[in-house]
DNA sequence: CGAATGATCCGA
DNA sequence: CGGATCATTCGA
């Protein structure tokens, strides 16, 4: 699920303007199975979306100042989301740089997205995922997740990025 | 390296 | 209630 969101393209009908951005950084968590993630204690006030229907926005404020945007991917009843970790711009982004979207607290911010876009029904909302030419198996590369203290990263794949693209988080891609 | 900065959640 | 924790980023 995480994988087959790369390359896909990211658009947020945002009041000043469409923002259109292209998928290259994902991430996967999952629910009780998966310390690492915000659903592992169970169903909370702010989790409960995660445990909803899949295709719905999940995003929430970390260290007090950054906020994150995941995808909700399993049905209804069980947790788990994607991780919006890196994207490229492609229209309506004010940025210069192409590194402007690389790491997720970039990414929402360039996006303009806050807690306030948590729930929304992709689709039928202002925010849309829009299918696009899947990208070559070569191009993308896996590893473990990244920012965790606690959390079992097992030795399956959880994070996936597109191979050299300047979207990619600075600590995922080493630079 | 460590500060920034506040919502969230657990335990008492 | 209090305090520890945090799916991060930026600057010294």
């Amino acid at each position: 699920m995480a994988r087959s969101l790369l390359g896909k393209l990211l658009v947020f009908d945002h009041p000043v303007g469409r923002r259109v951005v292209r998928i290259v950084e994902t991430e996967g968590y999952l629910g009780s199975g998966d310390p690492a993630s915000h659903a592992y204690r169970g169903i909370t006030p702010r989790t409960a979306v995660m445990f909803g229907r899949p295709g719905h926005s999940y995003v929430y404020l970390v260290y007090g100042m950054y906020h994150c945007l995941n995808i909700v991917t399993e049905r209804d009843g069980a947790a788990g989301a994607v991780l919006l970790r890196g994207a490229e711009p492609l229209a309506g982004i004010d940025a210069a740089d192409d590194g402007a979207l690389a790491g997720p607290g970039r990414l929402a911010r360039a996006l303009g997205l806050s807690t306030a876009h948590t729930g929304l029904d992709l689709g039928r909302s202002a925010l849309h995922v829009h299918d696009a030419p899947p990208v070559a198996r070569t191009r993308i590369l896996t590893g473990p997740r990244i920012g965790l203290s606690h959390g079992a990263t097992k030795d399956e794949p959880w994070r996936f990025w597109i191979a050299g693209s300047a979207g990619v988080s600075r600590v995922g891609s080493g630079r």
